[in-house]
DNA sequence: TCCCCTATGTATAATTA
DNA sequence: TTAATTATACATAGGGG
């Protein structure tokens, strides 16, 4: 979508990676913000940065979503075929051309899990000052909701497939709203 | 994107609302799905659609990225004023000035949350028959990988403020991969 | 690290089948 | 309800300061 077509590959330069990452974090999460207003839908998204570093978007709020979910998965005995339909057909043999490797790559990740499990809090900001006071609005309004519909969270284990694998290699920068 | 543009407001017709959730939902797994390949980031997406029908996205799983995040935060005292950077200083404003109406939607909303609480299970298909056949083969490495990571779930309760006010209206169908 | 710019590649609103 | 098609609006890769 820019200067150049790229391929949906790992980004290899750490450098260049972190950035995509800022920017299309970025455009999900607008994404995911209108597709909660435009169609009324509850949506959550987590995500871990190359540094390993938490991002969260939520309407109403990861909990209230995160918890729904999780709470109707052990009742429903739904093939559960978990999406990701959007990863196309090349995208997908991309992926299982290189699962041995990721193999490793994930063992690995295994190997570190513990220490990384310390990692720093949420990292946000909001460099941009209006973007500020309109949240500060907006997070009382949040406030209200969660009075309204948040009680107990008491979350089940609950198991669910998925998608989309990769490799974990570096990390470093981040930022840019 | 379309043949016009469009506010970011609700879509009042509700089979047009449909439409756009279909695709907007496929649109915004697709670069979920990318944003975890391109920068190894690991992301968890919940959906709940108009019609409350669940969808998600993980990778490597829902679970296992949830439960990081939730695991993490009652440790961090980190501000954690939970992203969302991505919607803009008008669509934000937009949302403000109707937060009269959306308060009493909300309540509305609180008012049937027992009832929509015993929604049908995750309605996931897969009609791509090509797609069907990768999914399978990933599915075996993901297995794998959930065996080296997942433990024991016993999520805790989290409080994680948020951004996106929406109303919600009516409902009706659903589908479409 | 942070924006800004802009040429291009994508996503998608309407419309039609 | 599910697809195609096709304008257009958007998102964003590469580059610059």
């Amino acid at each position: 979508m820019g200067r150049r077509k790229i391929e949906i590959t790992e980004v290899k330069d750490s450098n260049t990676k972190q950035v995509t990452f800022s920017k299309r974090r970025t455009g999900l999460f607008k994404k995911a913000n209108e597709l909660s207003i435009l169609c009324g839908a509850e949506v959550a998204i987590v995500v871990f940065s190359p540094g390993n570093n938490p991002y969260s978007f939520g309407h109403p709020s990861v909990d209230v979503v995160v918890d729904k979910f999780l709470k109707q998965e052990p009742k429903s005995n739904v093939v559960q075929g978990t999406s990701n339909e959007a990863g196309d057909i090349d995208r997908l043999n991309q992926q299982l051309s290189n699962v041995e490797d990721q193999i490793r790559e994930e063992q690995k990740k295994a190997a570190e899990l513990n220490e990384r499990m310390k990692q720093k809090g949420v990292t946000q900001t909001f460099q941009n000052k209006e973007l500020q006071g309109s949240y500060l609005e907006i997070q009382k309004m949040k406030d209200y909701f969660d009075a309204i519909e948040v009680s107990d969270y008491m979350l089940l284990l609950a198991k669910e497939p998925l998608v989309g694998i990769t490799k974990q290699v570096a990390t470093k920068k981040r930022r840019r709203n």
